[in-house]
DNA sequence: ATTCCACAGGAATGAACGGAAC
DNA sequence: GTTCCGTTCATTCCTGTGGAAT
């Protein structure tokens, strides 16, 4: 083997093209951040924190607005106040019930040698201990919930805002920031915190293809060397992006991609043909991650339907698949309830790997759901061979099988 | 306008589990 | 040890529903 050495780079930074840069500037956004500007306003003018509401489809700039603002905002308090100011960040992703996100933020709040457990307290006294750190240490406290929609419950929302308004915090001013990938989420709330919430909404919209090659423009100029990147390739990446909902994140990680695949053939110029390659790639990982994720039975459930696809046999309706369920689960795996897979179905759709039609057949007929598989069939055998090699080949797809041992150049 | 169908999906309930509190 | 607490995953029960047929 060569030894090692220093190999030419097209990269000049590349942490800028990696998910968790935040720029200094967000490119394309200027009237939303004028927005977000005034309704953060009156931290400065020594009074309560608005409770603000971002709306608007992933990857369209609600976070990286949200921490630049807030950092711009921290910074600029501290010059003119000397009193405790603190941001906390919890993504609902990970935390996903209102306890558990208090129980976050009262840690975040606490010395590492003074963690409370994560379970097990009643959820009143977690409620008070949030109150007394925040009492303890008074200023300003601004508690961010990304992916809010995440929450299976929104206590915690009624509380904060009823914390502002009653006697139980006397010396803090604190305001929530709530980030939404679901532009309904307001009407998922409930009465009493919508009433009592009284937040400012801010709408981020999808980023159109312009708006997208500016993003790129903007990435390239940081984080490639000079005159890497053929013609085309960042058009191609804004209109993949555009279409896939005007997403920047989709757009910055497949010119990333397609520059990796360049990097690693010694290719010194990235071209269309990267971005091809590169967004094939992305789509297998995607969905051999997503079923990797997948609970047991949930496999289960998509191996039934990839065996109707490879029959040419969906959309196949709820029934049919839970038969061919029954037969393909072993006995000692204990086969779920109908209702129960009907359940996982909507997992399975809510991940785009299946897609769910309805049809009503009227009188006599009644109505029903298909299922149909939303992902190339070859991938999603690839995802679930590990279950196959444990649970036996179903004879339907032993052509997609054996392609997949010895796969086509 | 009413009837009728199959079943999607909501609601209630319970078991199991990890951890705190007593 | 026992009791309490929140969460997850499961089951059972059953209501609501869209639209062709009447």
């Amino acid at each position: 083997m060569a030894p090692f050495e220093p190999k030419e780079t097209i990269f000049r930074n590349e942490s800028v093209l990696q998910g968790h840069y935040v720029p200094d500037e967000l490119v394309g956004r200027e009237e939303e951040l004028e927005k977000y500007h005034k309704a953060l306003q009156p931290v400065m003018n020594g009074s309560n924190p608005n409770n603000i509401l971002l709306l608007g489809k992933s990857g369209v700039g609600k976070t990286v607005a949200t921490k630049t603002k807030l950092r711009e905002l921290e910074k600029s308090y501290h010059q003119y106040y000397d009193d405790h100011f603190s941001t906390l960040f919890v993504n609902c992703e990970d935390y996903s019930s209102s306890y558990q996100v208090m129980i976050r933020f009262v840690n975040m709040l606490r010395d590492d040698d003074d963690q409370i457990s994560t379970t097990g307290h009643p959820s009143n006294k977690v409620k008070q201990l949030l109150r007394d750190e925040i009492n303890k240490q008074g200023g300003v406290f601004l508690f961010v919930l990304d992916e809010i929609n995440h929450l299976s419950d929104d206590s915690i929302l009624y509380e904060i805002s009823r914390a502002k308004a009653d006697e139980s915090i006397t010396d803090a001013r604190i305001g929530l920031i709530g980030i939404s990938n679901a532009l309904d989420y307001r009407e998922t709330l409930s009465g009493k915190v919508k009433s009592s919430l009284n937040e400012r909404r801010l709408r981020f919209p999808a980023y159109t293809a312009d708006d997208l090659r500016a993003v790129l423009q903007d990435r390239v100029e940081n984080g490639l060397q000079d005159g890497v990147i053929d013609d085309g390739v960042i058009a191609l990446c804004a209109a993949h992006g555009a279409a896939d909902g005007g997403d920047a994140r989709n757009a910055i990680d497949l010119l990333y991609h397609a520059a990796q695949i360049a990097q690693n053939h010694d290719d010194l110029k990235i071209t269309t043909g990267h971005v091809d390659r590169a967004r094939d790639k992305m789509q297998e990982n995607e969905i051999v991650e997503g079923i990797q994720d997948l609970s047991e039975h949930e496999r289960i459930v998509l191996y039934a339907l990839a065996t109707f696809e490879a029959q040419d046999k969906t959309p196949v309706r709820n029934s049919e698949l839970y038969e061919r369920y029954l037969n393909l689960a072993p006995s000692d795996r204990e086969p779920r309830s109908s209702r129960r897979v009907r359940d996982f179905v909507s997992v399975l759709e809510d991940l785009s790997l299946v897609k769910i039609h309805s049809y009503n057949g009227g009188r006599g007929q009644g109505r029903w759901a298909t299922v149909s598989l939303d992902k190339p069939l070859q991938y999603v055998v690839q995802g679930l061979s590990p279950l196959i090699e444990d649970i036996g080949l179903h004879t339907s797809i032993r052509t997609v099988w054996e392609s997949k041992l010895s796969p086509q150049p």
